[in-house]
DNA sequence: CTGAAAGCGCTTACAG
DNA sequence: CTGAAAGCGCTTACAG
């Protein structure tokens, strides 16, 4: 409880114990049953101690162990459910390891998330997973310049190991449920449109591909101009709609809840047929399934990933091969 | 570029350039214009730093600076859009003031709070918000004790300044806004009920008080049993509602998003007379506009608010009356 | 059972 | 214009 512009360190403690610094580091850090400290002094230390308020320089602590127990992640925006809790997952799992967890927000920001990687490593992280970058490969380079090992989550990259969603067959699944609804709700067939995202975008593009795939499998040709990817933002979404007037009975398969926002606003204005539309989203809201039309999405499996993604940590990389996680799929209750 | 287990330091960097190390980190650090280091020497470090991909040691620097640059932030959960875009401008303003922003969640529990508060410290974080902390005094106090400064969000607290929302004049104009649909689009006068949150939570107990009287002064008096106040959790506010079977018109102020969920389950499985409910939220979600019989929702003015804890940083407290910033109403189109 | 000493990588008064 | 030296707060072989 000790008030004062400088903080407690092992050299005060050590003077009121009236024992050396080296005798309270190393009752403070646990080592003093293997340096024979007698029990007596190492009482009297922690007593003192806790009376001082006293709490390690990990600052000072780490740099002489030559260590900083900092892993760092980047993450594009907390303005999902899915990266959302990328984040507050990483923290917990982290911290329960003994790490300490740096989570950078980075605004989808390529530059950004360069400059949030040097700082992480500035500060020394000991590896840094990039959720999602816009350019994995060149953080991975930097990283490898400084001997920090770099993981790529969400998205994958080539010069570090990747853990990523099963997008093709997550996206097959949702295609498959959105077709089946369309049949038994509306009797219509297809084909089903595709709104969001970027097609340069790998997981946009392997969606894609599980989405065209779903409906060959069913004879079903999806006409170019159904594939509306025309970027991450709810008003592009509702623009890439603007033009749509459905005459009756559509699908869509909406790539992100960022997407989806913008088409449940274009869904929302229809004057008439709005009962004809069906959709399903790949990612998940928990207000999803309050959505007129909507039948069902996609929830990643943030755990897995995550769990795979620390048991990549501190392994010497074996090969950059992405690891595909399952997806969930949540189907809601029929439309009637 | 260079490979190794070990990173570069200005030693290294000393050698390479033929120079001392104190030449080196003078360089390195800027300091060099004022110790008239020769801009030929000065050039000749700059191109092996970048050469060697070298990047300071932060932990080293810091420590004998006795600065971190650290500010850290406590933060409940990221499931929600007011903490998600709390964390993420709270990263971009404090990186664009030269902090290093570290941003922990922790889960809605005491102990975590408290722990990571302790970590934060331990780290040397300069300064500590505690944003909707449970026990904010407990942390206020640690952080004095350790001389660390702490500042309040969202939530008050009696040993620290306070930054938090203006939620009496807010819930009085939401409450306003549902009592004035209410009546324009069922011809119904209330009372309201109140769903959601804690009586015991600073927060909650305001809005409620704002919520009494903005019906006060229409004269309508609320029955104790319209006050379903039970806690933090979709599922908590949808039990609340379970005994509800509204046979005529009815309005809920709905506190937070997480309980507006509850509400919508609810709703949605009404057998009938939902088209006679209105609610309005205290809080902002992007697809609380698509939600039939949500009337509006308050959105609490983050930038604001972190603008005014940022001003505080660095200043000694003057008071801790808490600084009340107002919140912005968001009304949605009439559900005729 | 315990302490003196060296050193983690940097910065900065001080003395040329 | 530049370097040697001390020191930030800690840890840990080493020598008693």
């Amino acid at each position: 409880m000790e008030k004062g512009t400088k903080r407690t360190t092992i050299y005060d403690l050590a003077k009121l114990a009236d024992a050396s610094p080296s005798a309270v580091s190393s009752v403070l850090n646990g080592t003093w049953k293997k340096r024979r400290i007698s029990k007596k002094l190492a009482e009297r230390v922690m007593a003192i101690a806790e009376a001082q308020g006293y709490s390690v320089n990990v600052q000072a602590s780490l740099l002489r162990r030559e260590r900083s127990n900092i892993v760092g992640m980047i993450v594009p925006k907390y303005d999902n459910r899915y990266f959302g809790e990328i984040a507050e997952q990483f923290e917990m799992m982290a911290r329960a390891r003994g790490y300490f967890p740096v989570v950078t927000c980075t605004q989808r920001d390529p530059e950004l998330e360069f400059e949030a990687a040097k700082e992480l490593i500035s500060y020394q992280a000991e590896c840094l997973i990039s959720t999602g970058a816009t350019d994995p490969d060149r953080i991975s380079a930097f990283c490898s310049a400084s001997g920090v090992q770099s993981i790529n989550l969400d998205l994958p990259g080539n010069d570090a190991p990747s853990v990523i969603s099963d997008n093709y067959t997550a996206a097959k699944d949702l295609t498959n449920l959105i077709l089946d609804r369309c049949e038994t709700e509306l009797g219509w067939r297809g084909p089903l449109r595709f709104v969001g995202g970027r097609l340069t975008d790998h997981n946009t593009a392997t969606r894609l591909k599980g989405f065209i795939s779903a409906q060959k499998e069913r004879s079903i040709g999806v006409p170019d101009t159904h594939i509306m990817a025309t970027g991450y933002s709810a008003q592009k979404a509702a623009q890439a709609l603007v033009s749509f007037r459905p005459d009756g009975p559509a699908g869509l398969f909406v790539n992100s809840t960022i997407s989806l926002e913008g088409v449940v606003g274009w869904h929302s204005k229809l004057e008439s047929g709005a009962d004809q539309i069906r959709y399903g989203c790949f990612d998940w809201d928990p207000f999803g399934s309050f959505l007129p039309g909507n039948v069902g999405m996609v929830e990643q499996d943030v755990s897995s990933m995550l769990n795979r993604a620390f048991e990549l940590i501190g392994k010497p990389a074996t090969s950059n091969e992405p690891v595909l996680v399952p997806c969930k799929l949540r189907a809601f209750h029929p439309n009637s």
